[in-house]
DNA sequence: AACTCCTCCCAAATCGATTTGGGAGAAAAA
DNA sequence: TTTTTCTCCCAAATCGATTTGGGAGGAGTT
């Protein structure tokens, strides 16, 4: 009577429905899961006698045996300053709702892996059939981490630099960064500079690519500028800054990451400049501090959810071992016109 | 070389550390888990091969053998109308955020289970250590099933009617019940509603015990109506009509579902009346939906990330068996006052 | 020398399922 | 009758760790 060792009655085995049912385990295992030859009767009949003892399956000795977990991780390579802001909601936990329902319903647990500094023993201890990876970099040490245990990955947006290595759901940053180009075109500007993070990420990648041609098609200068991402909005004020005295006449500014964007925004008011009126201002992710931006942040619907639920496919395809491509298209983003890009 | 069957190199076990050692699968056991008797210099010397030769210890056995999964859940008992709204991002993904990151900081996984009408079943699916739950209805059928299965329950919010069986973090609904009435009061309310949801859950219990005492103690009249959290805002905006209809005069109304605040304003804008100056209105939990309300809704900082790190911490005490208490306070709930309640 | 204590290590049991490799017996074929 | 072919079932091996219950051998006591 150890109050601290007792657990209450022993759970029921698999050996416990054997006896009551007069039939070995194997009979009973294979009964239960309709595998093997088994009479019709003696399978009904061991399914109604577990059904009456209330006989569950272990859990974990159901996963020892069969090398499955019946579940995955979501990790994202951002730093939550950028990834999740100072209220952690964002790209990473709206990828997160969706992905959990949507593995969910196929029998599979979705565990939460936040950005964390000291995640790298941590993931070790991860017991999961795979992982879907939010915007690797170039070389993900999460990634091949992964990989190296033979977990299996997958991407939301394409690791750049591993062609192949990774299956993704494609983001189709390229065609965002054109419609934002564009966009800002559309209104007037002249003169627009384009702030990205420094990491080799495939949203920098593919907008940067979308600005040199958007510029040298229409004739005009290419001021790119980069900042860190885990300076949050801070780096991106200081970057707008660095940007307004070298190039005072910029009369628009792309910066795919929401909190760069924000910060943006109040360096160029803190500076004088009107937003939209002197300066246009558009941003990638449509999250909480897009919309409570004063004004609120021109951005793009990237679709999430559907991302979300594609990559949890994509994921378990793979993991089944199924035919599967390797590249999963993302449903067209659309542009959210809003006061900081278009004045009322 | 069945390419469907072959799965690489074998991994490595722990019985090839014991032979690369030169000892038993018993003392490689012990040296690596600092248990048992072994000579400090046999003990390095396990450690040393073990580390040359990539040698990590099978989790899946770890877990069959001593029982601990190290991960834990969490499940919301709102449903996502009401829980996540349209964008998913609510409550229960910003508990997500912060519990996610202190559980894994303490080794621990964090799964979610997000509010789904199939999750019934799937629940026998999870194989967690405990599981933290949101906010229970009385006799909660998750929490009666989790704890037949033996697994540790928490609960953030106590679950009413059910004193003791689940520990859980004290929100002090009465609290912040009695300060948004009182803010009410302070800014000339003399009819105030209560737009409470049909559910038993501790937090319109409270709020509604709280409204009594104080609509007796300032001797006004006593309105409460519910309505079904499912419906969500139009559940909300229906409910407001309801209480124009019967009330007229009504100056203000406390709704404590973010949800049914915005519908409620929704509905009162439609009738003609104005928010703040005819009728003020308050919520209780802070998210995206209070903040890009028009006007944006008076509501209370209720220290989410705090509240998820205690209940991770009140979750793994009992998991240990170590001896904790049943109830933990949260930090004192804030009344942050905004257009809704206020006129600037 | 005989006995008791230690220290250090190991063989085997254990966790609870799934899978392998037959075996017994009835029906069908020779 | 003998042989073959099914159908239905089971004992034992397996997954890979941890834990139990000693055993061997050296040091210290009487």
């Amino acid at each position: 009577m150890n109050s601290a060792k007792y657990r209450g009655p022993r759970r029921l085995t698999i050996t416990d429905v054997a006896e009551a049912a007069g039939v070995s385990r194997t009979t009973v295992s294979h009964a239960l899961n309709d595998r093997g030859q088994v009479d019709p009767q003696t399978r009904a009949r061991v399914k109604e006698v577990a059904h009456q003892l209330g006989y569950s399956p272990n859990l974990k000795a159901q996963r020892l045996r069969t090398g499955r977990t019946h579940s995955i991780a979501l990790l994202s390579s951002m730093p939550f300053a950028v990834a999740g802001g100072p209220s952690r909601l964002g790209f990473m936990m709206e990828v997160a709702a969706s992905a959990a329902e949507a593995a969910l319903k196929q029998g599979m647990a979705l565990v939460l892996v936040p950005p964390l500094a000291e995640a790298k023993g941590l993931l070790d201890e991860l017991d999961v059939d795979g992982a879907i990876i939010i915007e690797p970099v170039a070389q993900d040490p999460q990634v091949t981490q992964l990989q190296r245990r033979g977990i299996k990955v997958v991407s939301i947006g394409r690791q750049p630099e591993a062609e192949s290595a990774v299956p993704y759901v494609d983001m189709q940053a390229d065609i965002t960064g054109h419609m934002l180009l564009e966009h800002l075109a559309a209104q007037g500007a002249r003169q627009i500079a384009l702030l990205i993070g420094q990491q080799r990420r495939h949203s920098y990648v593919d907008v940067e690519q979308a600005y040199r041609d958007f510029t040298r098609r229409h004739g005009m200068p290419c001021l790119i500028t980069k900042a860190e991402e885990t300076g949050g909005e801070e780096a991106g004020a200081e970057a707008c800054r660095r940007l307004l005295a070298e190039y005072p006449e910029l009369d628009a500014i792309c910066a795919p990451v929401d909190a760069f964007a924000v910060g943006v925004v109040q360096a160029l008011q803190q500076a004088g400049r009107r937003v939209p009126e002197d300066v246009r201002v558009v941003t990638r992710y449509d999250g909480l501090r897009a919309q409570k931006c004063q004004p609120p942040l021109t951005a793009v619907n990237l679709h999430l959810a559907e991302v979300a639920g594609q990559a949890i496919n994509l994921l378990l395809d793979h993991i089944k071992g199924n035919e599967a491509p390797a590249i999963i298209q993302c449903p067209p983003p659309e542009l959210i016109v809003r006061g900081s890009s278009a004045p009322d």
